[in-house]
RNA sequence: GCUCCCGUAGUCUAGUGGCCAAGGAUAGAAGCCUCUCGAGCUUCUGACACGGGUUCAAAUCCCGUCGGGAGCACCA
């Protein structure tokens, strides 16, 4: 407030406590994340939920990578629990899911130290269920989901509700014998009929389905509900800090009132982060899903999914995915960020790496007339580090330049970089070998064809020069003024990369 | 509407009562360098949502307003 006064109120201090003003400088070090309430070096353990209906993609990241930096921080232990319970009709399991998601943790460098499946833990969850219902806290309801709902909204107590404890008991196990179709019966925690929060309200801990599951069959009909295999697994399996999303916020609430119920004393720590999103960027498993079957995507490694296969194909790094969640830190404010910011980390890493070589995308043949006989030329395969040593351009006197290059420039001199100037033309004329300040533009000769298959799922075509048909798999380049790719294939017929950025 | 959460530059973030006339990253601008529209170097633009309080001192604590978000499924 008294800036002009800042001398004087030093003074004042100075008076009052003059130790605060010694306080040294905060050193910047690298970003660390904030600790965890009560973690314990070596006694923390996490758990990774992942649901198997896809593989995982980037929308899934603030999950895995803030799990594991904090399991590794402390040096506890992680554990994958597959949240394999039977979902729903919108949001299916898929078979091929369990190991796509695997794959993409690998490759992220998510170490986790033990795989679980909430299907294998099934009759737990019932023996755990029987425990609630017999304190009297849980009722089976045969209110249909239409009434369900209106008795919510309406803050009413159903006929159920006020069964006692032997009939609840005989219902479950009617449930459990397969008498109740699917939709006919659920198990209700009783939280408050008429709780602020509507979706609090009785919320439902059990219901039947009737679909088979990928792993276990058609062995269950009645299945948990998030809430309730959590609220008992995070506590059988010892998990210390449960790191989810605030989107499941409300979850919290229900796992410690079944806790308290059930008199459970171990339990987890809460902390959550905020919704992560993407600018112009709507990210669904379900819907990529429905889009591979229909074709309309290529498949799980499709760029438009974002799934850690695709960005994997596309030379992002998994070390630029880590720094780049990282650096939300774990903040509940929803954020939303561009994807260049994450091009921007994977630059840094990649850009000493990759090698550079000339594409031209639709390229426009083009004759030089008047050219020296010359039969190759040589360009550096990094401009920042000359020992890593050239390329050989072979030449002929027939280039391709990209078409965009030739509209813009037809007339004019250009430098056919490392090569010579021409005036640019069908045919080009050649005027000179000797490096001058003119614009310079890719080039090739004896090209391979090449496709580059950008993000947006377009393949741009194009001509690369041959060295690029040499290069193998995985390896990342730069296609000069076109940006960072990384080979995808290479076959006698053709080379095809995938864009990752400029 | 109800419950809960969150408001620092375009975006993300540091900051937990004095070191902050607010630091970093990214994006943007200018220049240098470079046989790429990449990288590197230099410089610049740009923020504490608002209003009250508490205090010698507030981005930081309290209250209110405004704004944003999440949840409100027999999904996870």
């Amino acid at each position: 407030m008294n800036r002009l006064e800042l001398e004087a109120q030093k003074a004042e201090l100075a008076a009052l406590a003059p130790e605060l003003l010694e306080r040294p400088k905060a050193e910047t070090g690298p970003k660390e994340l904030p600790p965890l309430p009560d973690a314990v070096e070596g006694n923390v353990v996490l758990r990774l939920a992942p649901y198997p209906s896809g593989p995982l993609h980037i929308g899934n990241a603030r999950a895995f990578v803030l799990n594991d930096a904090y399991a590794k921080r402390y040096r506890g232990k992680l554990l994958l629990v597959f949240d394999d319970t039977i979902g729903s009709e919108e949001k299916p399991l898929l078979p091929e899911a369990f190991d796509q998601v695997k794959e993409g943790l690998d490759w992220a460098g998510v170490e986790y130290h033990e795989v679980l499946y909430k299907s294998d833990r099934i009759p737990i969850h019932y023996e755990w269920g029987e425990r609630l219902i017999a304190t009297g806290e849980a009722y089976v309801c045969e209110c249909d989901a239409e009434t369900l709902r209106r008795n919510r909204e309406t803050a009413l107590a159903c006929v159920h509700r006020s069964q006692d404890v032997d009939e609840t008991l005989a219902m479950w196990k009617a449930m459990l014998a397969g008498t109740y179709g699917e939709g006919e019966a659920v198990v209700r925690l009783k939280t408050d009929v008429a709780h602020p929060n509507p979706a609090f309200r009785d919320r439902v801990l059990f219901r039947v389905a009737e679909r088979e599951h990928p792993r276990v069959g058609a062995r269950y009909r009645v299945w948990p509900m998030l809430e309730f295999s959590w609220a008992v697994d995070d506590h059988l399996l010892g998990v210390t800090h449960v790191i989810r999303g605030k989107d499941l916020i409300m979850e919290d609430l229900m796992e410690t009132r079944i806790w308290d119920l059930l008199e459970v004393a171990r339990r987890p720590r809460f902390v959550h982060f905020g919704i992560l999103r993407f600018k112009d960027l709507e990210l669904s498993k379900s819907r990529y899903r429905r889009e591979i079957a229909e074709g309309r995507l290529t498949g799980i490694d499709d760029p438009r999914t974002w799934s850690l296969q695709s960005l994997m194909r596309r030379g992002i790094r998994p070390a630029a995915l880590r720094e780049f969640v990282l650096s939300f830190g774990l903040s509940q404010s929803d954020i939303e960020v561009a994807a260049e910011t994450l091009y921007a980390e994977n630059r840094k890493r990649i850009d000493k790496d990759a090698n550079r070589y000339f594409f031209v995308p639709e390229p426009v043949p083009i004759a030089i007339e008047g050219l020296p006989p010359v039969s190759s030329v040589k360009a550096p395969l990094h401009p920042d580090f000359p020992g890593r040593g050239e390329r050989t351009l072979p030449v002929d006197g027939k280039v391709a330049v990209a078409r965009a290059d030739f509209e813009k420039f037809r007339g004019q001199e250009v430098r056919l970089k490392d090569f010579c100037n021409v005036r640019l033309d069908r045919p080009a004329r050649f005027l000179s070998m000797e490096n001058r300040d003119i614009p310079k533009i890719q080039w090739v000769d004896h090209g391979v064809t090449t496709v580059v298959l950008m993000p947006s799922g377009f393949e741009s075509r194009g001509l690369a020069e041959p060295a690029v048909a040499d290069l193998r798999v995985d390896t990342v380049v730069q296609f000069e003024r076109v940006g960072f790719v990384r080979i995808d294939r290479v076959s006698r017929a053709e080379v095809r990369a995938c864009f990752a950025h400029r």
